[in-house]
RNA sequence: GGGGUGGUAGUUAAGUUGGUUAUAACGCCGGCCUGUCACGCCGGAGGCCGAGGGUUCAAGUCCCUUCCACCCCGCCA
């Protein structure tokens, strides 16, 4: 027995201190149940308890205590008339001291039982008790309603780990990942381990850098996923991979982003996008009937990107409620409003959102939501009440009754009604009234919090416009296959061009996405060049993806899912921070541990790095 | 890089137009208590008001700078 001074305070705040309780040994004690299972059915068995002081009440003459572990609470009961020792030796324990229990399962008192709690019927009366440690009063509570700020929380991750909430949700994601394990080892994928340093490649991300001490002046970078290596597998015959693995972007963070994540990547040959729906499909079906109880049915919708845009100004369009964007363009074009017909000369577009029975909508709510679109970019945002008596709005008077009629007959307008437009470059507009739309199904409580709509959403475009860059750049990736129908016009009119890329959307957050790949060097050669990539760049860069694809590449393509942002879901939980271990803070850094850090000046001389300081003041 | 919210006891918060000794709850410590489960009762301790500077007779409160956490835009699939 390790025996230091006992407690014999008169105050000091800090007493729960590791050197003032005599702490025993667990010796050949082994757990023989768990704190959630023991019910009725034990009454008489003579059982061995370990885990953490939840809770003690000392009543003089009797002391409960509530033994915690991961799986849930007992009632122990420290009775003099049973164990005068256990007795005497409990009035040590506090919050969280770590405890082993000798006793016997035995039914609570007439009317004492507590429904609360799943083994609330039963007690522990204890005949021999174990001090196994002593705990610091903890910085806040262990439990579920959680009182303690973020930075408290972050800095003690291990005890707020000990919340059986945050418990639960690491058990689901373990859930998941072995779910998915199982069902992709069922259908012949090989798990394979990619490399973690590797090298930096344009497009994309910011990479995390590695130095490399025996090339010293030369870096590593971490992978912001394992695309190239995967399909370089395909090149090397291996069919179907797949991988749970870490990726790397540097990244600023978000509620749903941390600069660390996790996927479950796969790649498979000689298939179609069709059968990318049919796997993902059955796996999906199966994480959320087996392990959130929900029923799902394979064929999911689908909408291509341009439909997605164009009716709902978003690629990830939540679906659990309408409120669809119409186009106004057309009709207001010709209008006296001077900002509609300034946007459309600038080769903008005009949308409105028509919100059926908005009439309620006062003038400070419309403000809010003018200053709400304004946050995507919007200079402004007009509205216009549909009343019994006609139309309230700033604008009316600019609109034309040909202008008046055109959009009562396009929006389908109805008494009651508020109108909203925003006039600006298609991708503000569809932005502002996206997120607009949004907001609105959550204001307005259209969004059924019980459902879950899963949409592919497909035929994105291979490239997109880089106003600073002054080029296309990808909008999945360099190595996403073009439509087969488009490759005529792939130099022309690459903005015309439409992937084989497609996303899968859960409530109109991206859960997952991929691609089918190009597997031909020549049609590689062109995209690349048509991304303003040279040939001797893509040489340095990618020489041996390009030569890998002359050694008879299969036709190939995958997906990969953010583990993270699915546990999140499935957890309904409000941040990532909550289905990750040890995450980190929005400035990137971890509380706990402190890092990042400073390097040793041996480890920098050792690397050939010298530290010039913050050059950005 | 930008916009917003917050930082006061271990924790969560209150703190008026600047004004005496900075409040409360929970927690903590001591005492009492044999059926509690948010135990109860009595007593007690605990503060760099995020940090630095300024205005003032006087600053938790006003001004400037800065740090930290969170949410968002940009960025990122």
């Amino acid at each position: 027995m390790d025996f230091v001074e006992p407690r014999k305070d008169s105050n000091p705040a800090d007493v729960p201190d590791d050197a003032s309780v005599a702490l025993d040994q667990l010796g050949s004690w082994k757990k023989t149940a768990d704190c959630s299972s023991l019910g009725a059915q034990n009454i008489g068995d003579e059982v061995v308890l370990m885990g953490w002081v939840q809770r003690r009440r000392d009543h003089g003459g009797l002391i409960f205590v509530d033994l915690r572990d991961r799986e849930g609470l007992t009632q122990v009961v420290f009775d003099p008339q049973i164990s005068p020792d256990a007795h005497e030796h409990a009035g040590v324990l506090r919050s969280e001291f770590v405890m082993a229990v000798k006793g016997k399962v035995r039914a609570r008192p007439e009317g004492m039982a507590n429904p609360k709690l799943p083994t609330g019927e039963i007690e522990v009366a204890v005949t021999e008790l174990r001090v196994l440690n002593s705990s610091k009063t903890p910085p806040f509570h262990i439990e579920d309603d959680v009182e303690a700020s973020e930075n408290i929380r972050l800095k003690y991750r291990y005890l707020d780990l000990r919340r059986p909430k945050l418990f639960k949700n690491l058990l689901l994601r373990h859930k998941v990942a072995q779910l998915s394990r199982g069902y992709l080892n069922d259908l012949g994928f090989i798990e394979v381990e990619t490399p973690v340093l590797t090298r930096s490649t344009p497009e994309g991300a910011r990479d995390y850098l590695v130095p490399s001490r025996v090339n010293s002046g030369k870096f590593y970078a971490l992978p912001q996923s394992p695309q190239l290596f995967k399909q370089l597998l395909m090149v090397s015959g291996f069919e179907r991979y797949y991988q749970i693995v870490k990726c790397f972007r540097d990244e600023d963070l978000r509620a749903d982003r941390q600069p660390e994540f996790t996927q479950i990547d796969l790649e498979m040959s000689f298939i179609s996008e069709q059968d990318v729906y049919d796997l993902i499909e059955g796996w999906i079906i199966r994480v959320f009937g087996e392990l959130a109880g929900i029923p799902l049915s394979p064929g999911f919708p689908r909408m291509t990107y341009a439909d997605a845009m164009d009716r709902y100004g978003s690629d990830k369009p939540d679906t659990r409620f309408e409120l669809p964007l119409a186009d106004v363009t057309d009709i207001v074009a010709q209008s006296e409003f001077r900002v509609f017909r300034q946007a459309v000369e600038r080769g903008g577009i005009v949308k409105a959102l028509r919100v059926p029975d908005g009439k309620d909508m006062s003038r400070k709510d419309l403000d809010d939501l003018i200053e709400f679109v304004k946050i995507f970019g919007a200079q402004g945002m007009a509205w216009i009440k549909i009343q019994p008596d006609g139309w309230q709005s700033p604008i009316t008077k600019f609109l034309q009754e040909s202008v008046q009629k055109g959009l009562a007959q396009r929006l389908g307008i109805r008494t009651g009604d508020v109108i909203f437009f925003v006039a600006d470059q298609r991708k503000v507009v569809n932005d502002a009234l996206g997120n607009l739309r949004v907001r609105l199904g959550q204001q307005l409580g259209m969004i059924d919090p019980d459902r879950y709509n899963f949409l592919w959403v497909t035929d994105f475009p291979l490239v997109e416009w880089d106003h600073d860059e002054k080029r296309y750049t990808a909008v999945h990736h360099p190595f996403t296959a073009p439509l087969q129908a488009d490759m005529d016009v792939l130099e022309e009119q690459p903005q015309k061009v439409r992937s084989r890329a497609y996303d899968l959307v859960l409530n109109g957050t991206e859960i997952g996405g991929g691609s089918i790949r190009i597997h031909q060097r020549e049609t590689q050669r062109r995209v690349f060049n048509m991304l303003g990539i040279s040939d001797e760049e893509a040489q340095e860069k990618f020489g041996f993806l390009l030569e890998a694809l002359q050694y008879g590449a299969p036709p190939h393509g995958g997906v990969a899912f953010g583990l993270d942002r699915l546990v999140m879901l499935l957890s309904k939980s409000p941040s990532i921070r909550d289905v990750i271990a040890f995450p980190k803070t929005q400035k990137a850094t971890c509380l706990m541990t402190s890092a990042p850090s400073d390097a040793d000046v041996n480890q920098l001389l050792e690397l050939c790095i010298k530290v010039e300081g913050d050059r950005r003041k």
